[in-house]
DNA sequence: TTGATAGGCAAGTGAATACTTGCCTATTCT
DNA sequence: AGAATAGGCAAGTATTCACTTGCCTATCAA
């Protein structure tokens, strides 16, 4: 299951998770918006590219999905992804558990 | 949320989300117990101290934990910590968001 | 067309982390 | 008591990862 790896790497990230949390507030903001929100709200000094490459890493796990328009890029969270991890471990597996292995 | 943090570093390794299916399976298995299923049905070849510092990471995310018997270290699944991962951001906080900066 | 805005690519750095090896302690069996 | 079993501690290594810096492309406004 590599998609449970992107997943759950995804989340390990605290600024990751704080990003999630401003999209879930808003959805479909822009790189500079996230970038102003993290610095203003969360007191996050970090550059415009590391926001990028976060975002980058949540769009890999399928948290974000993004859409063009004209020179903005407005990301929107996907939740459907988080509904499997906590079943996993949760709910005893019949037909035993996933192959994860590294 | 310091809690937090350890939490979804914990699950951010394969083989300790290995782990946690193993515990999963039978809960209650000691050290060793966990070294040979995780080599055998899993064909990972981790060292002993491989694997007991992944336990020490999974405990101080709250989901292991541990008892002693005798010469023998017994370690418990608790998915309590799981359930509040999901609903972070499947659910709209009226409290607003987490202060998970880091 | 010039300048400002929004974003992307790539290389480099420093810190975190997964893993091993070697040695040590405690409990149990013969 | 001595050997085997179960586990712990600590240092060293090597890879991963978050983050920055510098430069480049594309869209829009004056």
């Amino acid at each position: 299951m590599a998609v449970a790896d992107d997943l759950f790497k995804a989340l390990a990230d605290p600024t990751r998770r704080t990003i999630l949390d401003e999209l879930t507030e808003r959805s479909g903001q822009t790189l500079f918006e996230i970038c102003s929100r993290l610095s203003m709200k969360h007191r996050l000094s970090i550059s415009r590219q590391g926001v990028s490459q976060h975002l980058a890493v949540l769009e890999a796990a399928g948290l974000v999905e993004t859409r063009r328009e004209g020179r903005y890029k407005f990301h929107d969270l996907n939740t459907a992804p988080l509904r499997q991890i906590a079943e996993r471990w949760l709910v005893p597996h019949t037909s035993g558990p996933e192959d994860d292995t590294p």
